[in-house]
DNA sequence: TGTCTACATATAGACAGCCTACATATAGAC
DNA sequence: GTCTATATGTAGGCTGTCTATATGTAGACA
């Protein structure tokens, strides 16, 4: 999987991982590789500053939690992000769409 | 159409609009217009240096013309173009699929 | 004659986001 | 006591797309 593929989806991703359920960070990546079937293994170096981001503009909430020792930071969607996935999955579909048109054009 | 989501599927897109005819940029641009229903509005800032960055790595070769006063670089694709649009097909098809199996996971 | 639009190419610099590499720490297996 | 898996985070680099700007021809139109 190219590194640059990716740019501008990753929030798509996020959100949807989290539709269903509240994660952690941590979980989220595995959650992606076995949702992708290993295709998708996106580095913690990706991820983490992109849940902060996504906290910030508010389409997630974080919250501490511990598990044992352990310090995990747990995500939930928002009212915002919920919205925010409805438009990025539309956005997949006008995306998939426009590059498809041009590379299968006989589909 | 956000930018950040070409990143990584320009070179396909630019590859693909000249499998079966060389092109010189300016048609190119119209090339993926018409092709994509409007969807894909790519400015010149980006394609001109995309053709450059190309014909650079081998994937196409680019030649003057004349047409009047006009001059016009026409590209065509290299026999290491055809390879890499066929590789551009395949890596375009597993992105798809990872993605979508994210997104749309009851597909 | 001058102006406007379409055609045609090109570059400089900004920007954003994904990456690699590194740092830190706990839990449990062996 | 060492190793691996779990868990979060940051600094800095990279690179490709964008905006804005520059340059010039051709043809329409007034």
């Amino acid at each position: 999987m190219n590194a640059d593929a990716l740019r501008g989806h990753m929030d798509a991703l996020l959100l949807s991982v989290l539709e269903h359920e509240p994660l952690h960070g941590y979980a989220i990546i595995e959650a992606l590789r076995e949702r992708s079937g290993g295709e998708l293994d996106v580095p913690t170096g990706t991820v983490y500053p992109a849940l902060r981001r996504l906290e910030r503009a508010g389409l997630l909430a974080g919250e501490w939690a511990s598990d044992g020792g352990r310090k995990r930071r747990t995500y939930r969607l928002t009212d915002a992000g919920r919205k925010a996935l409805t438009g990025e999955r539309s956005a997949w579909r006008s995306f998939t769409t426009a590059i498809g048109s041009v590379l299968d054009p006989l589909r």
